[in-house]
Formats: C-alpha cells, structure tokens, sequence
DNA sequence: TACACATCCGTGCAAATGCACAAACGCATT
DNA sequence: AATGCGTTTGTGCATTTGCACGGATGTGTA
C-alpha cells in the first residue's frame, strides 16, 4: 500500500510548505501545479506515512496523561489529578480544593447557575476561589444542611461563602438535609422557596459536589445523629459505598432504594446526572469505591482526586456497568 | 510573555485531545468549558511554547533542502534537484531529463497548452516522457528549428514526438529558427500558420525549456552557421550568458539587443515570462552562469537541476538584481 | 474485445478554522 | 473615584479544510 521512495520526496516538499511554510494547501496546490484536494490527501499520506510527525511534550511534574486515561476509560468530560506534597488528609483535602476551584473557574464565564453540595472538601475548595464579580451569577444550594448549629459550616454557609467570593446572588435551602419523617419532609418541599431553589439548582449549568464515603470521619455517619446505627447497617447490606449530597449509592452508582431517602432534602442523583457538567471532588485514603462507583455511575463527568486514587482507579480492569 | 508552569498543564491536555485524539476545537472547548475561540488560541500558543512539535522528516538520498532554498532565493514555483550517478555529459542529461518529464507530468491533467523549445536536454525529456491519451492538450513548439536536415531532430521533431506520447495534438512551426535576414523573417511571420503557432505558444499553460550556454558543444553554436564568428563574439562582447529558444539574455537575464534578434523565430523572452509556469531544465558543467541568469532574470519559475550546480548556485551570496 | 472491478480524481458542499473588530476588563496612575 | 492604557474576551464573517459523490481511467479476466 505504502507508495515509494519517488513519492515520498513530493510528500516531503509538500509537507514543508504546510506546516513550516504555513502555505495554505490552496497555495500549495497553485506552485506544484495540483489539485487541492490532491494536495489535502497527501499531506494526509504524509502523516500516515510519518513524513510529518507531531508531538505533544508533556509538561513535567503533572499527571497529564493519568488524567487523559481516566478521561478515556471512564468517559469524563475532564479528570483533574493532583500531587500532594504529603497524604494526611488535610493536605490532600487542601490541594484538592485548589485544583477544583482551577478547574471550576476556568469554565465559569460569570452567567451560569452553580450549584454545590457541600462536605470538608467542597469546604476546601471555596476556600480556594478567587474573587471576583459576577452579578449575573448565581449558586444555589444542592442539599439541605446538618439539622445542628455546627452543621451550617457544611451547609448553606459553604453556598454563601462561595457566592460572595464570586460576587454572585446565592440561593440558600433553609432546611435541614435529613429530617425525621416523610411527612415533615413534604412539609418543608411544600414551601416555595424550597420548592424554587431545588428546581433552580436542578437546571444549573455547573454542579460541584463532594463524594462521600463510609469512613469513620464521614461527616454524614458522624454528624447527622438522625441516621441510627441500624439504618446505617441496612444502608451498608444493601449495598451502600458512598453519596452525592446525602444521597446514597451502590458500587455501580445506582441509587439505593431505602426509606431514608423519603426523608432526604436534597437533588436525587437523576437530577444531578442531568446537569451538563458535574465536578467531582474527592481523594484521599477510603474515597476509592466511592469515587469509582459515581465514575462507573455517570454520576459526574469531571473528577477532581489525587494521583494515587487515580492510579488505582486505572489499575483496576474491571467493568463500568452492574452486571444484571 | 510566556505562561507559567499552570496554564503548560492546560495547553498540554488541549494540545493532546486536538493533535492526537483529533477532537474539533469545537468539542474540545465544550469538554474544558471553554470558548472555541480561546481553544483556538491556546493551540496556537502550544505551538509557539513548543508543546507541540511538529517535524517533518527528510527522505534519505533526496535534495528535498536544496530545492527549498533554491525556491526561497530565487522565489520559484519550485525546484528539482537530481543526483547524477555519474556526472559525464549524457549521463547529467538523461538523468535531468528523467526528473523533467516527472515534473511536467506532475502538473499536466490533459487540458493545457504546452509549448517547449528543443535542445539536448530536452530531447532526454521528450525520451523520458510516459504515454498518455490527452486529445485535448496540445503541445506547441516555441522556437522554429535549424535550417539543416539534421537539425530536425533538434526542432518540431521533438515537439511532434512530445505529442505523440501524450496523446496530444501538436503544433509546429515549419521554419528555421535563424534566418538570413529579417525580411526573410517577416515574411515567415505573416504566414498565417506560423504566426498563429506563435501566439498560441505565446499564451501556454506551461513550457519547458532548456537553457542554452555558450560552451563549445552548444548546439547553437556548433549547428547554426548563420551565425558567424564575428556575430558570436559580438554577442558575448554585449554580455551574452546564455539562451533560451535562441533568444539570447546576459547575466542577469536581461535580453540582449542585437541585431540577430530581428531573424530570429521564436517567442521573445518576455513572451515566456508571461506563461505561467516556465519549467526550466539544465544541468552539467559550463551551464551554471545561464542558470544563475535566468534565475535572477525570473526567466523561468521551475528549475530542473543537478545537485552541483543546485549548490554552486546556494554558494554564491550575491544579488538577484543587476545594478543600474 | 468486452466486461467487471478497483482505483483515482475533481466538483460541490458542509464543517472547521482563523481573523478583525469592538466591547469588557483589569490595572495602575492621577 | 475617575481616567487612561494594555490585555483579554467573544461575535460575525471570510477563508480554509475535509468529505461524499459521480465520473473517468486503468487493469485484469473471460
């Protein structure tokens, strides 16, 4: 198939004159006394050929193409990979919440609706904001807060405090994200404003969310004293690994189906699936089944982790789909 | 002026979804959430930072430089050097004649107009010419013969045979190329064919011609008894280098007043220079200083060369222009 | 010779790309 | 706070490029 040596010299000139020359191939066509399209398909047999050869020099000290891997194999719009210094948690939740803010403002234009959950990394993530001034946006709250005074740290403040340093209008769910029972659940939904604010956050065009997971440190497991110990236990038989603001799981990203979910006060993970572009940020020691069960899931389309997370999630070659 | 360290990231995965995955900056732009105008320029500063690198590899055993810069100097069309095995006379010239023809065929569909003149050189292309069936290409001789017998060979004969093994209709021009006297000339001139031929040639597609010298075995000087000794050193007093179709031109390619012109049949050196592609074959000792001229008198825009006299051509740093 | 097959080629059109322009912005100085 | 300058940004448009299609050409086989 391949042509020779004869050719190769016309391929050669012309592949000169295209890309170090930058003649247009109309150009090309007029010296050499061909036809364009004829110059358009040698220049393709150019490339094929490897007469013209491009490469892409990789930046040091990044994980770029971890992130294009995780990209390709789990089908994400963008993956984020970062190297902390070192691995306590703090540290890792602190680089993560840097590279997450990157990631969010560089596909902010100012107009949009953001909605966010909230958790120690999201935490870390807002701390991480520029400022800026952008009247025309808006961030709404994704899940109701912790039904305690300590909990409006990982509640509607974290949506407040991420408004202001944006200068956005915010939005706020001033409710509880769990609460005792179905019926104070349809209590609190029958309210406008909670009503508003869900709707509004379920046609956001950005979300960023945290992924859970069930460490002991799991601000879920240990904050919400309204999830007992023998609801957590049926949660986990069923097959829970991790939640996307409050909501729960399987390994594959399915939803769980349990009672407590009728008491929850937050998007369901369709909802959230449907947002165009969702950022995930997690990393760290016991984030991994979580992180892999919302990439298996579709449950976002941009994750934001550290390198080793990373790397294992790639070592793994096992299926994205739940076997039926 | 160059970015730092954090944005290399960003041009690198850009940079990679383009060039290799072949994404449309379109869809590139959606996936970061950016606007495709920026992904257009942060391709172009990938490339300027040298994140991208695009080579173009040489083909061994080919002068594929030296025609670069042949073209560059002397802003041709192009260039086409040829690397004798030999470099003795017949051997120069059959292997020009071999990279002419695939230069002209190159260029050639079947439709145009080809006109050509005649000489050594041209008769290898002739020789080395591929058959074709191109009933609607016509080829046109440019300059009329040697009044001798022999001479033939050397004038419509090889316009005939050039015609024939393209398949193509041909036009010859029935006269000498050097006549006694210029009445002689006008007489010629005002036959209707012969004129007619003259002005198809005038307005070709293409021609090829050789380019004429004065070493002792030029055909002009050996054949042509017309001119006398005396008219030849006249010539060369008035800066004669060389000719192309017996129109005669000095070191830089500037016609040469003299009164032989006016019994000449042939186009007139401006006359070529309007064709649009004026493929010019040469080559071997003793030709150089009619090269240089037609070179630098944009007498022809293709130049069909050795790879010597390619470089002797490369060495000299001088103008292109005569000084007035 | 005729036929079938395959390859090559250029035209017309749609997609992709680059570019000029003007608005918006950040920044620093007044 | 207001002003000026330089930079960055996106929109609209012209150019450039890829691609499907039908026609032409060449080749091998019956």
């Amino acid at each position: 198939m391949s042509t020779h040596a004869s050719d190769k010299h016309l391929l050669y000139k012309i592949a000169k004159a295209y890309y170090q020359d930058e003649l247009t191939q109309h150009d090309i066509a007029r010296r050499f006394g061909l036809s364009r399209v004829k110059v358009s398909r040698l220049l393709e047999q150019a490339r094929q050929e490897g007469i013209v050869k491009i490469t892409v020099v990789p930046p040091p000290g990044t994980f770029a193409d971890l992130e294009r891997q995780l990209e390709a194999r789990f089908g994400l719009l963008e993956a984020v990979v970062v190297a902390p210094a070192r691995y306590d948690r703090a540290n890792v939740v602190r680089e993560l919440g840097q590279a997450a803010a990157d990631c969010l403002m560089r596909c902010l234009k100012g107009r949009e609706i953001l909605t966010m959950s909230w958790g120690t990394t999201l935490r870390a993530t807002v701390d991480a904001l520029p400022s800026r001034n952008w009247p025309h946006m808006t961030v709404v709250q994704m899940a109701g807060g912790l039904g305690r005074p300590e909990a409006e740290v990982y509640g509607s403040d974290l949506t407040r405090r991420a408004a202001q340093a944006l200068g956005a209008r915010s939005r706020m769910i001033p409710a509880p994200g769990i609460v005792a029972s179905k019926l104070a659940r349809d209590a609190l939904l029958a309210d406008t404003h909670i009503a508003e604010t869900l709707a509004m956050a379920a046609r956001a065009d950005v979300a960023l969310v945290g992924l859970g997971a069930l460490t002991p440190d799991s601000v879920v497991l240990q904050v919400s004293s309204l999830l007992t110990e023998e609801q957590i236990n049926e949660l986990k038989a069923l097959g829970m690994v991790g939640d996307i603001a409050l909501r729960c799981y399987d390994a594959y990203g399915r939803p769980i189906r349990h009672e407590v979910n009728e008491r929850i006060i937050a998007l369901e993970l369709d909802q959230i699936k449907r947002i165009p572009r969702v950022i995930g940020v997690a990393g760290g020691t016991g984030k991994y089944e979580s992180i892999r069960a919302a990439l298996r899931g579709g449950l976002i389309n941009v994750l934001v982790t550290d390198d080793r997370t990373a790397t294992r999630l790639l070592s793994e070659p096992d299926s994205h789909r739940a076997e039926r």
